[in-house]
DNA sequence: GCACTGTCTTAACATACTTAAAGTCGCGTC
DNA sequence: GACGCGACTTTAAGTATGTTAAGACAGTGC
């Protein structure tokens, strides 16, 4: 089917990631690439891989493309909880729940690899590293969802973008979707805001503010972080709560 | 040393909330009582069972008390991101990351019980029903920090204390510390702003509004949800998140 | 008994952010 | 080529919430 080449460079941001969370062994990358190829699905933006009040089923891999998770209240607002990049996995243990509290869906078009529980669970009992890469991925996203909590809750618009622009950086760094500072970012000012909990007017002008700071250019969807001393520092930014290991 | 009433007491509110996640087995239960009398500790108002950057080698199960967890920026400002309550598990699995993103502070006395690792993991590997009712807790208090970023991020402040109060309460059911709608309150209005991420001015006129409309009575330490449909229905409160079992 | 401290309360004022509305630009469709 | 649509932009007016300040009250220590 598929040139062995190509093979390895799909599951590459899944491997890159658990890598960096955790030292994945030979086996353990070997047994997870079967895993992901076996599983193969494609999703086009605007379409929701799981809804709220699904039942849980399988654990999803995103190979390729940006996702967000959101939750919508009954009168239409609707709160985006966090942003899932290439390399991200839902929901790894979240099958032990029932039913989806939230949603998650494309924003671009989206490869991923759908795996269901049972050959997930053989997965994890047969491999230690991986399983291990797992629960870690799902902590740290345990604790980015603490962080967004504080960004919201107590920093101003200005911080709070900045912030979040921060995160997006240094979460595709290694998944090596970052050149000379670049990156694409298919993010709409409409999803910034309900990310925020801002409004999209407001989210306008604070970018116009980071803009004309010098300290980002946005442009025909690709972010350029111009000074990332300097935003990180507006935005009283640590990535400590990211947990991945420093590289070099 | 106990007399075996009070042993079995002690271990109460976790035994009751894990069992709400998960059916646990008279092997499980009993192993678990065992841990937590081993690892008994205490805590004084005000103090830090835990702070950030710590490294991590315990798990923590609440007896009794109230806590929070909480993150503090550079400059000062707090942002509480959790209560914890009796029952509640601190960090299992957490164990596998390095160091604590945030810190974790005792509002009340509190009694629990640390386990170390090895103990933790032991325990794990002897009773499976122990193991799924520990991750089901953890992806549980996901799903709050989720609903938490809603909170903050979409509801104004009336529906968002009005949604706080709604979650304690729904939480404080399964470990029957609810008598008559009424419950020990012990969070102060600072507390509250710094968990609402609101001022303590605007935190108390919220509170008298929700007074006034007779949907609460807060005073002298207790709570009292005088008209719990009201009070979700302006919340917009759903209890889908918490994921609990429904009690008859 | 008094000072001290933490919590709650109220007031007056300031402002960060929202809402509403309308206009621009680029892009795909018929 | 006209139209519709989504994303972005800008303006103006409104408001929810923050800030500052000060007082009341209870509990605690001396």
């Amino acid at each position: 089917m598929h040139p062995p080449m190509l093979e390895g460079t799909l599951a590459q941001p899944v491997i890159r990631r658990l890598n960096a969370l955790r030292q994945l062994s030979e086996r353990g990358i070997a047994l997870l690439q079967q895993a992901i190829l076996e599983g193969l699905q494609r999703a086009r933006p605007g379409e929701d891989l799981v809804s709220e009040g699904d039942p849980i089923d399988s654990v999803r891999m995103i190979l390729s493309g940006w996702l967000c998770r959101y939750k919508t209240l009954e009168d239409g607002r609707r709160q985006i909880v966090n942003f899932v990049l290439p390399g991200d996995c839902c929901d790894a243990c979240v099958y032990l729940l029932t039913a989806m509290d939230h949603s998650i869906g494309a924003l671009t078009p989206v490869t991923y690899a759908a795996i269901k529980r049972s050959a997930f669970e053989q997965l994890l009992a047969s491999d230690r590293s991986v399983a291990e890469a797992m629960w870690c991925e799902t902590m740290v996203n345990s604790a980015i969802q603490r962080e967004w909590t504080v960004n919201i809750g107590r920093r101003v618009a200005l911080e709070r973008i900045a912030h979040l622009l921060c995160e997006l950086h240094e979460r595709l760094l290694p998944v090596d979707m970052i050149e000379d500072g670049s990156c694409l970012f298919p993010i709409t000012q409409m999803d910034l805001a309900d990310a925020t909990g801002l409004s999209v007017v407001h989210v306008n002008r604070t970018l116009q503010e980071l803009r004309s700071s010098g300290l980002i250019v946005l442009r025909d969807r690709t972010l350029t972080i111009t000074d990332l001393k300097v935003l990180k520092d507006t935005a009283l930014f640590s990535a400590d709560y990211l947990h991945t290991k420093r590289r070099g």
